[in-house]
RNA sequence: GCGCCCGUAGCUCAGCUGGAUAGAGCAUCGGCCUUCUAAGCCGAGGGUCGGAGGUUCGAAUCCUCCCGGGCGCGCCA
């Protein structure tokens, strides 16, 4: 199609431009158009509706494809294709099955998708929930399109914050055997550290609250970690999210990389001392000033085995980067492709993916949370309120760099105000079918169908979009963007929905039946491999 | 003050590498259950696409400025 008109174009001596074909929104415009004409005519200051008419009277398109073309508006040509070029996509449907929808676009390239990466210093909260569906998104949506993908969770546990913890812990510890202790400047105020203590010296014995400061917060800190990112993975674990590899920091010192990264900086002349301290020239890579290595006191900032850790994901095999963080590190964006660039990794190794902050309502109001008060909603509170599918799904519906509001009243109505079962519930009403008719989905084939018999608008229409799958799949893996599957679910949803009520499939006549099953089967598998993407279930029934 | 993101229907948001009358869900109003699940369908009302300029045959989309909201701007993590 985009061929023949590229021929047409040069065969009329009209200078090679980009074919562009998209299906209208309006029926009435055919079921594909493009506006070469328009574009063709602003370069040869000509009329676009004459150029439009030429080139529609020269392209030739193979027999039983098109049906009509026509020019129209401003210089859109538009086409018609012929029935059977446009069902033709159901078999193809129905035969990839699960498989509908993918490509090979990444050819096997190793992706490391980093996501969620908390502190283990406390619960997962809402935030870390949005960060969680949709670095798990990215990751399906990539794995679908041909990368070999691993999830990947980084813990930050050689830093203050962990430091912090330990002794917030230890002070925890102090208070169980009835001793007077603060939680330290800056410390966790939660509960669960009050419970952790009282269950340590239950497990322990009082001993344990004897022990000298430094071992028993050396102790502190390793039993608050592990507990932590313990508690953590059950979380994500029951989210439906489960990681392939979870990176310790600490694994970097032993690695020597973290020394090895300042002494390359340094070979290649892009770092200076200035009042004591070692910076990096950022600012010659695109960051808005230098930054600072190695403090005055000696002692490393967090950047450095940050930079250490990107370049052990190249290291391993790594040939893309790309994390997912929350809105309060957008700034630290440019500064690690700064740093990353100095090395000397191509610019499209590391990609970040912000995602905005998450607000929740409920009854009317926000619920505000904070870790310092120890006080918040956490991720599995949430879930386990509104279900895993409901979560994920208003998770994933919005543009990540949307500030959205994640309202619990609506997420957790049973009711036809909640937009999450609308599409499960085109699934269902498939499964429905085939249910009722005793029929085998997995068994239904288009051979010997007559699928011409599907001219009802809205089976047309249905079956168009059907076909846009892997382009929505694409698309959405390219841009790293799950929320256009959600988008492009409602519209298959939609459509399903209006056939469904319209039309009935179950004894529409012999013929006819035996088409809009292969058309209820297709409408079924977009719909389940759409929901496997994100992450949400595809019930049989409701 | 500087940087990034956002500003589209009453509410929550799609649409943004420019294209034909600006979409969905919720909310409001009116219809539809003897037939594959009404968690549904059909219809109606509702918009100066934050504002002002500019580029273009054509701007929600690109550029500039302004207004409003969020986040970030440390030898903190």
């Amino acid at each position: 199609m985009r061929e023949a008109l590229r021929r047409a174009i040069e065969a009329l001596g009209f200078p090679a431009v980009e074919v562009v074909l998209q299906q209208p929104r309006d029926p009435g415009h055919g079921d594909l158009a493009t506006n070469v004409a328009l574009k063709l005519g602003a370069q040869l200051k000509r009329p676009a509706r004459d150029v439009a008419e030429q080139i529609a009277a020269q392209v030739q398109l193979a027999p039983g494809i098109v049906e009509k073309v026509e020019v129209a508006g401003p210089g859109f040509i538009n086409f018609w294709l012929a029935a059977e070029a446009l069902t033709d996509v159901l078999p193809r449907i129905l035969e990839a099955g699960e498989k509908w929808g993918r490509s090979t676009r990444g050819a096997g390239k190793l992706v490391n998708v980093e996501f969620v990466s908390a502190n283990p210093t406390g619960p997962l909260h809402v935030g870390h929930g949005r960060g969680a569906a949709l670095g798990d998104a990215i990751a399906s949506l990539l794995e679908a399109t041909g990368y070999e993908v691993t999830r990947e969770f980084y813990v930050n546990d050689a830093g203050v914050q962990v430091d912090r913890l330990a002794r917030s812990l230890w002070a925890r510890v102090q208070q169980a055997v009835g001793r007077e202790a603060e939680i330290p400047e800056g410390g966790y105020h939660g509960n669960y550290l009050v419970d952790l203590a009282r269950e340590l010296i239950a497990a322990e014995g009082r001993g344990f609250a004897e022990l000298p400061e430094e071992e028993g917060v050396r102790r502190c800190r390793e039993i608050a970690v592990r507990r932590q990112r313990e508690e953590q993975d059950r979380d994500l674990a029951d989210f439906g999210v489960r990681f392939d590899v979870i990176y310790w920091e600490s694994q970097l010192y032993g690695s020597g990389l973290v020394d090895d990264v300042l002494r390359r900086l340094g070979e290649r002349g892009l770092t200076y001392e200035r009042d004591g301290a070692l910076w990096l020239r950022t600012s010659e890579f695109g960051d808005a000033k230098d930054r600072v290595l190695r403090k005055s006191d000696g002692s490393y900032t967090y950047f450095v085995p940050d930079i250490a850790y990107h370049v052990a994901k190249a290291e391993r095999g790594f040939e893309r980067a790309i994390d997912v963080w929350g809105a309060d590190h957008h700034g630290y964006v440019p500064r690690m492709a700064a740093a990353l660039a100095a090395l000397g990794f191509p610019p499209d190794f590391f990609q970040a993916v912000i995602v905005q902050l998450v607000r929740v309502m409920r009854h009317g109001e926000e619920v505000r949370f904070s870790k310092r008060s120890g006080e918040f909603v956490t991720l599995r509170d949430l879930y386990e309120e509104t279900g895993v599918d409901a979560a994920r799904y208003f998770f994933l519906m919005r543009r990540a760099d949307s500030q959205f509001v994640f309202d619990i009243d609506l997420a957790t109505k049973q009711s036809e105000e909640n937009p999450v079962y609308y599409v499960q519930y085109a699934h269902t009403r498939m499964a429905g079918i085939f249910r009722t008719g005793g029929i085998d989905p997995r068994k239904i084939g288009a051979d010997g169908a007559d699928l011409t018999l599907l001219s009802e608008p809205e089976e047309q229409e249905l079956i168009k979009t059907l076909g846009q799958f892997p382009e929505v799949v694409s698309k959405a893996a390219e841009t790293l963007e799950p929320h256009r599957i959600v988008t492009y679910l409602e519209e298959v949803a939609r459509l399903v929905n209006g056939w469904y009520h319209r039309h009935r499939v179950l004894g529409a006549g012999a013929d006819l039946e035996r088409a809009r099953l292969v058309l209820a089967r297709a409408a079924q598998i977009v719909l389940a491999n759409g929901l496997r993407l994100i992450g949400v279930s595809a019930p049989e029934r409701m």
